[in-house]
DNA sequence: TTTCAAAGTTAGACACGGCTAACATGTCAA
DNA sequence: TTGACATGTTAGCCGTGTCTAACTTTGAAA
C-alpha cells in the first residue's frame, strides 16, 4: 500500500501542498487547479489522485476535490525540503543564478536520497531560505513561517526589505535581479497609482515601475518592524 | 527517433560499453550478459536492445548479440562521466567514503543536466580519475585510457602503485579501505600462492592475504616505470 | 552427425502515467 | 426553478519497461 512515492506523485503533493497553503485558499484542492499548475490533463490528474488516496496521502472525495493526509503533507514537505535545499546549494556552491536553480531542482528533488540532502544541508550550514527567500522546512519536515507581507498591502511611502520573491520564471527573475530587486534588498516603495496602477519603488535611489502582476510578487517587511 | 533515452535505456548503455571493453570481451554483447549485469529478466534486455536499435543508439541481430553504434558509445559516455564525477563530489565536497558514492551516483547520472555537471568538474578542478580510480571521460567524451595491469599479472616481489580498484561492492570497499588499500596506495606484491591460492601483499609494513577474487580487482602500476 | 543444454525470442500480461472523447455533475445567474 | 457552462469523471487508448511461460535457435560435446 506504501511505497515510496513516483517522481511524478511527488510532483503532484508539492502542487497539493502549494494550492492549499496559498493565501485565502481552502484546505481541499481542485482537479483543475492541479492540472493547471502541472500542465496536465484534468482526467490524469483525477487518476494520480485515486492512486495517491490508495497510498493514504491524499484524501478524495468525486467532484469534491483532494486534501493532504498527514503522511501526504509529510512527503510533500520533504520533497519541498529538498527543492530549496539543492537550489541553495546550486546557488552557492556551483555558481547558479537565482534564475537558473528551479529546473535544475525540479528534476534532482526526486533523485537525491535524505542522505544527501542532510549532508548539503550541513555543508551550507543549515540555511533557513533558499534563493527566492521560500522558507526551508527543516530536518523534522516542519514549514518555517514567512512572516512577510505582499508589497501591495503596504502603505506608501514606506522602506522595507525584500524577503521573497514568489516567481519561477527565470526571464522575470533575471529581469528582477539586473536591478537589484532580490532577497535580502532594502527598496523604499514610494507610490502605488490607483486603478489597477504600477508601483513605484526606489532602489539605490533609482526609480523603477512595477506592474501589479510583478508587485504581488514581491514578499516584503517594513524596515522599522525588525 | 532519436529522443534523450530514459534512465533505464542509459543503464543499458552503460552496461553495453562496460562489457564490451572489458579484457577479453568481444564487441559483440550477449543478452544474458546484459541481464545478469542489470539483474533483469533476459526478455527486458530483448525488448530494449529493439527499442534502442530502433533508436539508432545499438546495432542488434537476433541470437547474435548488440554492440553500441557511435552514437549510442556517445551516449554512454555521457553517462559514464556523469556518474564518476558526481562519485568524485560526494567523496571530496560532501564527505561521502568511497563505499557510499556509486549508489547515489547510479540514480544522480540520470538527473543531471550537462551543464551542471560541466559546473562539478570546474568546481572540483576537472579531476582525471574518480574515488575507485576509474577514468573521467572528458567533455569531448573521449576515454581516457588507463595504464594499470592487473595486480595477478605481476611477478612477485615488487612495488607497485595501486591505480584502481575494479569493484563498487561497498563492503569490498571498506574492507580494502580500513587496510589503507585504495588507488595512490604504495604496496608491496610479496608473494603469490600457487594453485589459486591467496596473493601476499605489504602495506605500510603490515602483511595481508588476499584471495584470488580481491586481487584481481586491483589495478597497479610498478613504482619503478613512471 | 546428432543431440541437448544454454541462450534467446515470442507471446501475453501487468503497472504506471500520460492522453482524448464522451458523459456526468455542480453551480450560478436568470 | 432551471439552464448553461465550467468542472470533473469514465471509458478507452497508448508508450514504456518490467515480468513469466512457452517456444526457438545455437553451438559444443558426444
Ligand atoms: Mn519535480
Ligand atoms: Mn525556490
Ligand atoms: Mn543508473
Ligand atoms: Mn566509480
Amino acid at each position: 500500500m506504501n511505497r515510496t512515492p513516483s517522481a511524478s506523485a511527488e510532483d503532484y503533493l508539492k502542487a497539493l501542498y502549494a494550492l492549499s497553503t496559498a493565501p485565502d485558499a481552502s484546505e481541499r484542492v481542485n482537479t483543475k487547479a492541479i492540472a493547471d499548475r502541472l500542465s496536465l490533463s484534468q482526467p490524469s490528474v483525477t487518476s494520480m489522485l485515486k492512486s495517491l488516496q490508495k497510498q493514504g496521502l491524499v484524501s478524495y472525495a468525486s467532484y469534491r476535490g483532494a486534501a493532504l493526509t498527514a503522511d501526504g503533507r509529510t512527503e510533500a514537505l520533504r520533497v519541498i525540503r529538498k527543492h530549496r535545499l539543492i537550489e541553495v546549494f546550486l546557488h552557492r556552491m556551483l555558481g547558479y543564478s537565482w534564475s537558473e536553480v528551479h529546473d535544475e531542482a525540479e528534476r534532482l528533488e526526486h533523485a537525491v536520497s535524505d542522505t544527501l540532502i542532510d549532508r548539503m544541508d550541513a555543508a551550507l550550514g543549515f540555511p533557513d531560505f533558499d534563493p527566492h527567500g521560500d522558507p526551508i522546512p527543516g530536518r523534522d519536515l516542519t514549514m518555517r513561517s514567512h512572516d512577510a507581507v505582499c508589497l501591495l498591502e503596504i502603505e506608501p511611502p514606506c522602506e522595507v526589505t525584500i524577503k521573497r520573491v514568489m516567481s519561477q520564471d527565470s526571464a522575470v527573475l533575471d529581469w528582477l535581479g539586473q536591478r537589484g530587486i532580490r532577497p535580502g534588498a532594502p527598496i523604499r516603495l514610494v507610490h502605488l497609482s490607483p486603478f489597477d496602477g504600477p508601483a513605484e519603488i526606489a532602489i539605490d535611489d533609482r526609480a523603477i515601475h512595477l506592474g501589479r502582476g510583478l508587485a504581488s510578487m514581491l514578499r516584503v517587511r517594513p524596515v522599522d518592524a525588525d
